[in-house]
DNA sequence: GCGATCAGGT
DNA sequence: CACACCTGATCGC
């Protein structure tokens, strides 16, 4: 084992970081930095409110992920893993405190941010080491190399268990994990929420990768016959996704070509090497990998920027050129998974390829270690665990967690509602009760309404056909010109916000479409469309292949979308930034918002202003499923994209039932779903938001407590109060909910499944 | 002058 | 709000 760094006795495997900083401190070469004041003494001044609890672990002074609010009330800083959101802070001159992490990690602290070694200590994984009379140990994460979730046990009679997942991608194989099967149970679950919401499903990254190499695998058939020169582009960032780039290599027999900084990761990550896969020189293959935002912009929806791949592709003398954009992040996924976006020579593939949990993931990870709390991680306001967004997140595991340790608080809060509504208080009737107010909060929201109607006139004097058009080119071709004129109006001309919407209600705008059309809807996927020949579909008159005639029930549509952008209203604002409405302040708003011309040169001054020079004509022919894609091959209906769309409402029904884990009585299932119109996405939203923006939660007393006793209250408690040296035992409890839980049936994901074909076997629809 | 944070681009 | 990172500008001590 590298002696360079910091490491546990190598007999009893136990820290005392006060201790092992110091003598760190000491033995480095020449170092500024001050010991921390309180100098022999083992006090330790007490944490800061700034430190987000979500990163402190209770009744210790362990710190994970925050080094920027390191401070001298500890010396004990984790590491899960190696991506700048989680390492900001760090760097050469870091001497506050000790750091574990992974050996992977280790090195990467050393070789990229100049750590200093002694200043790290290893924790290799499922090796148990007690820190400060804590057991520690660190497991795989299945996120990027070197991930790792922590696991902290506490003894004596208050012994608490900790879960910090870090960033992390649940596996089934997590269950079988021994150290992971003695937090079943544990006293919270730090949990890295990152797709914590229904709408995020995609697949396991083995049938990514598969999709990958097949396709490359196809397209090198195709040229080798054709005799052209092509190229492919695999977009990824520093550290992560490699396995898609091993995969590839492997399997398709060629080096994978990387510039010199990620080729220096690699090295250190192991994969580097004379005779490995990677290589610098880029005339030793065609596979490339290039920068994360090159291909095209992936938020708030995918965009693809065509001329810096042409530029590439020239540049590298190549006469064809292929992209890859591996994206967890996908609006409404299912649309934008799988597809591929074609133009003159290029493609553009999108992959849905996940490092963080799926929502589905989530839940089974959740149910798995059935601990007493959910502390999200991600998507909270600063770390607040009182805020909205927290109670939200946790809302999505209330089913999961243990009852006995939550039930108290929700009942108690339950009760404060239903003492001010002086009606009944079970959780029936809460549940009944916010859908009574997400009643009235449409009801209220009528006004605002009507007054968006009069200023329809004056605005759209301001909505101009350049984005009335440059809104449909990214829109799907069902969208008729009154849908975009209507998203326009709602978001106020914003181009981005119009589209953001649009996706966000995409399944419950095309069922309205279908109803008013009442006819099967029909996507143009001409392959081999001629973009030259369709230059007429500039002129702002041109309907959509899918309309026919305008939606008959606009009106329901306008209430809706002002209702969820309502919702977004209370954005934060930027603690310090003034300026700015948080739109997307760059390149698609910009266009909308400043009148771009014609004129500009062959240069891409912006995404969008491109878009609506070149893509007007092409793009709504240019995006297809995969299955589209492979229809050349299947001869698939048109149909099978929207299969998935007109399934029976009581599919749905089942799986909102299924989401809310019985949080909801079946009448009130459907009652919610017909007011949503049948979108599940919107039901789940209203179900999970409506009972947590209520007001009743806001300057509600009860819910602070349950807040405070949410992260325990042995606050402050002096980490020497663990002094003891014997070997903590580990409570082995638990040990028979270990088996199997057969209640997991996945059925859950939204019903804009990804993979329509392969699921729909799974759920016949008289199944229910 | 320094590190921390922000704006904007890749 | 949002998968990540870098660079240069600006803030604040």
């Amino acid at each position: 084992m590298a002696s360079l760094f910091s490491s546990p006795d190598s007999k009893s495997l136990s820290i005392t970081t006060s201790a092992l900083f110091l003598s760190s401190l000491a033995s480095l070469p020449s170092t500024h930095a001050q010991p921390p004041s309180t100098s022999a003494s083992t006090q330790l001044p007490p944490v800061p409110a700034s430190v987000p609890p979500t990163a402190l672990i209770p009744s210790s002074r362990f710190l994970v992920d925050a080094f920027r609010h390191a401070g001298d009330f500890t010396v004990a800083y984790f590491l899960s893993h190696f991506h700048s959101d989680h390492y900001a802070g760090l760097g050469p001159s870091w001497s506050r405190g000790l750091i574990f992490c992974s050996a992977l990690t280790a090195r990467l602290l050393v070789s990229v941010l100049s750590i200093r070694p002694q200043l790290i200590v290893v924790l290799d994984n499922g090796v148990r080491v007690t820190v400060d009379g804590w057991g520690v140990v660190a497991v795989d994460a299945n996120h990027c190399p070197g991930a790792v979730q922590f696991l902290f046990n506490s003894s004596g009679p208050n012994a608490k268990r900790y879960v910090h997942t870090g960033d992390f991608r649940y596996l089934q194989s997590m269950r079988s994990d021994p150290n992971l099967l003695e937090f079943i149970g544990a006293d919270a679950v730090f949990l890295d929420t990152t797709y914590c919401n229904p709408k995020f499903a995609f697949p396991p990254q083995e049938e990514s990768v598969d999709y990958v190499v097949n396709v490359i695998k196809r397209a090198k058939e195709e040229s080798r016959a054709a005799g052209e020169r092509v190229l492919y582009l695999i977009a990824t960032y520093v550290v992560g996704k490699e396995r898609i780039l091993l995969e590839v290599a492997q399997r398709c027999g060629c080096k994978i070509h990387v510039d010199s900084r990620k080729m220096e990761i690699l090295t250190v990550l192991g994969f580097g090497g004379e005779n490995g896969v990677f290589t610098e020189d880029a005339a030793a293959t065609d596979v490339h990998v290039t920068g994360w935002n090159i291909l095209g912009e992936t938020w708030p929806y995918f965009r693809p920027n065509f001329v810096k791949m042409k530029e590439i592709m020239v540049e590298r003398g190549y006469s064809k050129a292929v992209g890859f954009v591996p994206t967890g992040w996908m609006y409404e996924t299912k649309k934008e998974g799988f597809s591929v976006r074609l133009k003159d020579s290029f493609e553009i593939h999108l992959v849905p390829y996940s490092e963080h949990s799926s929502y589905d993931e989530l839940r089974d990870y959740v149910k798995f270690l059935h601990p007493k709390r959910v502390i999200p991680t991600v998507g909270l306001d600063g770390g607040r665990l009182d805020s909205k967004e927290a109670f939200a997140l946790q809302k999505h595991f209330a089913g999961l967690v243990d009852e006995t340790a939550n039930k108290q608080e929700f009942l108690m809060s339950f009760h404060r509602r239903s003492t001010n509504a002086t009606v009944g208080h079970d959780h029936e009737d809460a549940i009944t009760r916010c859908l009574n107010q997400q009643e009235g909060e449409e009801a209220a929201l009528l006004p605002a309404i009507n007054f968006a109607s009069e200023q329809s006139d004056s605005l759209n004097k301001r909505i101009t056909e350049e984005m009335k058009k440059e809104l449909s080119d990214f829109l799907p071709s069902w969208v008729n010109q009154d849908l975009i004129l209507d998203l326009l109006i709602n978001s106020n001309g914003d181009v981005v916000q119009a589209a953001t919407n649009f996706f966000e209600q995409e399944r419950y705008f095309f069922e309205e479409a279908n109803v008013s059309n009442s006819e099967t809807p029909k996507l143009e996927k001409n392959l081999t469309s001629d973009h030259g020949s369709s230059a007429d579909a500039n002129s702002p008159q041109e309907v959509p292949l899918f309309s026919q005639k305008p939606m008959e029930h606009s009106r329901n549509m306008v209430n809706l979308t002002a209702m969820r952008m309502k919702s977004n209203l209370p954005k934060r604002e930027r603690k310090k930034s003034s300026n700015t409405a948080n739109k997307p302040k760059k390149k698609g708003r910009s266009t909308a918002s400043s009148p771009s011309t014609e004129s500009s040169g062959g240069k891409q001054s912006t995404i969008t202003n491109y878009f609506a020079k070149t893509m007007s004509a092409a793009s709504k022919s240019e995006t297809y499923d995969k299955e589209t894609v492979d229809a050349h091959h299947n001869n698939m209906e048109n149909g099978n994209q929207f299969a998935d769309i007109v399934e029976s409402d009581e599919q749905a029904l089942s799986q909102l039932l299924h989401i809310v884990n019985g949080g909801i009585s079946r009448e009130s299932a459907i009652s919610l779903l017909e007011k949503t119109k049948g979108d599940l996405n919107l039901a789940v939203d209203i179900f999970y938001s409506k009972t947590t923006n209520s007001n009743v939660f806001e300057n509600d007393t009860v819910a602070q407590d349950t807040q405070n006793e949410m992260i325990d209250k042995c606050s402050n408690t002096d980490m020497v109060n663990n002094s003891s040296e014997a070997t903590p035992k580990m409570p082995n409890l638990f040990i028979q909910s270990c088996l199997p839980q057969t209640d997991s049936v996945n059925i859950s994901l939204p019903v804009e499944n990804y993979l329509p074909i392969e699921h729909g076997q799974q759920l016949p629809p008289d199944s229910f």
